[in-house]
This record gives structure tokens, sequence and C-alpha cells, in this order.
DNA sequence: GATCCCCTCCACAGATGTTGACTCAACGAC
DNA sequence: GTCGTTGAGTCAACATCTGTGGAGGGGATC
């Protein structure tokens, strides 16, 4: 095919054609549904390849799944920028990230994939609520920041792998125009 | 064992059984992990059994991941008591109903699996915004109502699959006492 | 030209859904 | 009570798919 290709180079190239491959059908089709074989093929190489470069399944999938912990966005803003904060941080994960699809495959294991879970528990919500939870001066600010957390997952689960509609195809302004009140009812 | 039990009866029992193990299994473990010999296994019967009854995995799933439609508490509630009537639905479906562990078993594997994801769409989510929609008087009454839907499912994933703290642990009442409001916001 | 390593082919072992033949107790007719 | 029938339940096996490992080819690198 591609004649003088360095080998290093061609690597770099196999390896993250494996990972985007594996991003798409994790996203797509959950991990169980998901096979090293249909990566492989996806990614246009052998399925051997796919094991030795990852070693298993396993490690694919936390390679694959991976939620960029860019807490930036949501431990800047205000009390009165958080609701439209984690909007757009959500949607940006879905739909402007060069690694979309690493979100969606996080996302859509969390329930069935116990590794999922436990990134998601422990990685993305933990972390999250207590940034929410240390801005609210009001009492149950744990329990609020919890529901705020819950708030966002069922978006973001509605929206991107439901699809529910008129979710789905709703714009991000008129999402923060509708949840924006709501989420800010939850901080007091 | 049992000596003198009815034919009938014995098969009533038989298929209950089954149908116990398989809703569990499905709830806590997915669809993909959850196997016939395990349901069997748990039941207490041979495998073959499983299948001789429920013709497939498929069609065992189909009958033990069923959220019993009852709409009435929520259609039957006032635009202000629509939140707490929601709430209050979502945890009897999961704490109360006799048949607990038919919604966990679609919740949990609705994001994974087709049929399941289906049934959520078309049979619990698109009903009940459509009689949500249908008491808003503002604007963008549909996309409200999906909102709505969205924000009680992250509430049942959260509490119930995920068991995120402390949302996990607090009280009915509280949950009320501090999501209601937020839920009002969405119905203006 | 020798070496390295990206990549492929082939095969294995285990698990899974599913099927068919079989056993045995309950049932109904006489 | 006896006997044939029905159906609940079991056992062993099959076909398939899956993740995974090992041996080898072929082009880049030195």
């Amino acid at each position: 095919m591609n004649i003088a290709v360095p080998r290093d180079e061609r690597r770099r190239r196999t390896e993250s054609a494996i990972l985007d491959a594996a991003r798409e059908l994790f996203a797509e089709s959950g991990f169980e549904r998901t096979t090293i074989r249909g990566v492989a093929s996806r990614a246009g190489i052998d399925p051997a390849l796919v094991m030795q470069y990852y070693g298993s399944k396993e490690q694919l999938f936390a390679a694959a799944a991976r939620w960029h912990l860019d807490h930036s966005s949501v431990t800047e803003a205000s009390l009165a920028e958080l609701p439209a904060a984690a909007i757009r941080d959500l949607v940006g994960h879905f739909e402007e990230a060069e690694d979309r699809g690493s979100a969606a495959a996080l996302l859509r294991n969390c329930l069935t994939h116990p590794s999922a879970a436990k990134v998601m528990r422990d990685e993305v919500m933990c972390d999250r609520a207590a940034a929410v939870a240390s801005r609210i001066e009001a009492p149950d600010a744990e329990l609020r920041a919890a529901l705020f957390g819950a708030v966002m997952m069922g978006l973001g689960m509605a929206r991107y792998l439901l699809e529910l509609e008129p979710l789905a195809s709703a714009s991000r302004e008129d999402i923060e125009r509708l949840l924006g009140p709501a989420l800010s009812a939850l901080l007091i």
C-alpha cells in the first residue's frame, strides 16, 4: 500500500485506528456486543494485532472509554454559571471533543460494565459532585450536588444514547434556557 | 420431594421461579452477562427447561423486563403535583412493586440492549412525555416534557443502578423536597 | 546483508444458546 | 385398580462464537 512509511509512524497510525474503531463500536453497541474481531475489521487489520497492542479486550476498553477529566469548566464556574457551564461541558464532550466517542463509550457501558461503572462513579460523578457541593451554601449540599449530577447524566443518556426526541435534535441554547433554571433550583 | 403437587401448580411455580431468577440476574448483571445456565441454576432447574418455557433468551428477557405501564399516577396528577407524583411513581417501581426487579432489568439494559431501548423509548418515555407535555401551557412543551423524563431517568439510574451516594441512601422525602422545585421549574 | 518488529494466519480452549432423546410422575378412561 | 397418555423435568451433545496465544512472513532499519 503506502510505500516508504516509517515504522513508528505506521505503528502510531495503526494504534490510533484501533482506538478509534474501538471507541466507535464500544459507544454504539456496548462492551459485550463489541468483538475484538469487529474492532480489527473496522480498523482494517488482524484481530491478533489488537491483542498485541492492548493486551486484552478489557484494557482496550479502558483505553477507549476515557472521560477526559478536565474539570476546569466546572470548577472555575461560579454558582450562577454552573448550570450553563455543566451543560456546555457535556455537549462539548459529545459533539466537539477530538476524542468524541470516548465519553459515549463510557456512558453507554457504565450500567452494565463493572469497570466503566467504577470510573463513572469514582472519577466522573464523585469528583464533580464534590466540586459542585463545595459551592453550595444551602443545607444538603452533597445531596443537591448528587442530584445535579444525576440530572446531567440523565440528559446525556437521553440526548446522546437513547436519542429521545425532541431532546436529541434540540439546540444547546434551548436546553440551557429550559434546563438552566431547573438546575439552578437544585443549587438553592 | 413435594409429593402430590398438581401438575399445573407445579408448572406455575417453576415458571415463576424462572422469571424471578431472570429478573434478578438481568437487573444485576445485564442481559449479556446473564446466562441461561445462571438463571436455571438460581431457579434450581435445568437450563433446557428455560428454553422450553420461554423459547429463547431474548423472549425470556422480554418477559422479565416489563415496566408495568400504569400511567395513572402521572396522568391523574395536576401540573403542580406532577413532580412529586413522578418521584413517587419511580420510587414505587423500584422499592415497592411486587414485580420489583423488572423495572431495574429494563433500565439497566436500555442503553445496551436494542429491544430494551425500544421499550424504553416507545412505551415508557414517549407515552409519559406526551402526558406531561399535554399539561404544560408554556411554549416548548414537548422539549420540557422530554427534559422532565430525562431527569427522572437520570435519577433512577444514579440512585438505583449506579447507587451514587448520598443519593442512594437519601429518603424519598428529601429527594422530593430538593428535586421537586427543579422539576417544577421545567414545567414553568 | 543481518536484524528488528509490524503484521498475518492458524489454531486452541472455553463458554454460550439451543436442540433432541429420554425418564418419570401425574392424569383421565375404563 | 390398570393402562395408555400427557407433560414436567433432565441429560448429553452440537454448532457457534469469543478471547487469546504462538509460529511465521515481509518490509523497514541499521
